[in-house]
DNA sequence: TATGAATGAGTTTTCATTCAT
DNA sequence: CATGAATGAAAACTCATTCAT
């Protein structure tokens, strides 16, 4: 008689973990000890289901890239206006952001990161293309919706996604400086009015 | 009769042989070895100079904002418009790229990396503060001078620094993939339309 | 209705898995992870039927060292003379050396790596009496049937194997340096000349 | 003023207390905390003269051979009779057995071992064949003088080369069983005996 | 019988930092 | 001022072994 397999949810509890370490301290910062006992395993355990602390990250960013680009997706099925869709999506990044902000903190370390694993490079090197891309869809469904001015998608898109990477990383680094929603909510909405015609 | 005080000279020697080293690998993979022997010194000589990695750090950071900043505050002294001001500001940012990138390789490890050290934090936190005042200064007065929609001053500031550091962080992830010059220009020209008077 | 035992079977499937891995890697590098997945069992199966690594060792060298006493046994029995015995012993030896080679390798790496476990050490060194018994019997036939001069047959049988474990010895280190058949013939054609009467 | 050169000291201090623990444990069975101890220094310390661990055992290596390759090569040079010659090296080694046996000892146990590591390999390869070719010459000064019969000299270093390296082994493996002495004694006598004119 | 998840001690190696000279 | 030898505390990772199922 099988046992149940535990490995996803061993995997999950493992991932959880590490998000909720790499949150407050860098990668270097934290050990496999560390992430082993807060995920309440040996460290032998954790190595069990990933073979590095590498793979770990790597699982780690993919999990947290998943729904935002699955909302990227849904959007752009929708024929509500362009203009719209994005507030509501960048809305929902941040009515989110509690949740969100975990996941960022150690997105944006991986961004900045990368230099030694080229594995991981790819990895981060995908899941930004797929985010840009997903803005970029909408952003051309825009201009040929004729809502926004005929720019090029993807720049826009890189810009949008700027925006966002930049300011995620000005408020890892200084929370009480910088209100993250208001000012994302103004330079989306710079960005926006910058797009539609005048 | 004192030997001239090689103080000065020796400090820029080691800033400029970590700048050089931390352009290409992480904080945690460059070691003091490294820094000294690109240097051109010994291990105990840089520690003669500065008492810690962490300090050595926070003396790259300060040298690389301070050109930047003092960019900044000329320009608020100028009579030009200020969207050609700011235009002029980002062309020459992307101008300097060559120079800048690897300033900025640093920089944006730091940003992404502070955790631990509070005394690092301090200084990351009073650069961004500092280039958020100096953009914020330009774009009061474009407001003042009837240039700009009344905005939140900080706030779109802050949101133009985003963008620029996001665009250099994800750009530094995957240059093949970010056009930076491109879109940091087109990011901006879309800002600053969203800034105009219609 | 008990089923088939199956001991003696995976027992053997066992041994046979860990020889080949053995073969190609020093004892520590192979872990039982892989003995096991070599065998097609699991871990805990493999300790199942063996107590240890060691023990999995010592039952290895023991299946080696058998066959090959069985034929000094044999020809003990035998009533050709001693010199030709003794060439037959080594030729067949030789003729097998693609079978043998892969059982040395493992035998030879247990010589040298006795060091630690007492158990392993009377294993080894009850085969080796084993080898050398048999070759002084052989020798001392050959010396009281006048053939050989009367030399110490316990000695010349030390010597003839120190030979032939030497020599397998240097033909692992570099195989391609050493004619393992050509120079295991010439060094016992040498010795032979020298045990027989001028 | 430059403090006399201490490097040369400790690389030697460190060899001494490698040696000395590898003669009595195997390879993996020593760690470098063990090494480090027996010489007095930290484990920093040692890594500081050598890179590795693999490192400190080829140097372990080279040193151990240096002694026996000269004393082969200054027997080359002499005119005495090549029988005598060799019986002179070989008792030379008996005589210093008690030195020489530890070197031995992590010798062969590097001939044994030099699997994973390639430039180890090279290295044990090299000595083997310095070793060889510096009996080989002195066998082949033999068949020209006429003392020997026209054997293939290469083959005949080998196998002397072999009893040596055979005995060696069985000698660790079983020290009381051997009489490492006699038997290498007996060894060579036998086969200077086959090599020399009936 | 057999599985494979889990353990945790142990290994090599790196590195910031100190300090006698 | 400057050297570079030395320290020692970590870190990532491995692996023989155990045991609930």
């Amino acid at each position: 008689m099988p046992r149940p397999d535990v490995s996803a949810e061993r995997k999950a509890q493992i991932l959880q973990a590490a998000q909720q370490v790499f949150a407050r301290q860098s990668f270097h910062d934290v050990s496999m000890q560390t992430i082993a006992q807060t995920a309440g395993l040996s460290v032998g355990g954790v190595y069990w289901y990933f073979k590095s602390k590498d793979e770990i990250i790597a699982a780690l960013l993919a999990r947290n890239a998943e729904p935002i680009l699955d909302r990227l997706r849904q959007l752009a099925d929708s024929d509500a206006p362009t203009t719209a869709r994005l507030k509501t999506f960048f809305r929902e990044i941040i009515a989110a952001e509690d949740q969100i902000a975990v996941l960022y903190s150690t997105g944006i370390k991986l961004y900045a990161m990368t230099g030694a694993n080229p594995q991981l490079q790819n990895s981060v090197r995908a899941i930004g293309a797929a985010y840009r891309d997903g803005l970029a869809t909408l952003i051309r469904q825009g201009v040929e919706r004729g809502e926004f001015q005929p720019v090029n998608a993807s720049d826009a898109a890189m810009a949008l996604l700027g925006l966002y990477e930049g300011l995620m990383l000005l408020w890892l680094a200084d929370p009480q400086a910088v209100q993250f929603e208001n000012t994302l909510q103004a330079g989306v909405m710079l960005m926006l009015k910058g797009l539609m015609h005048p």
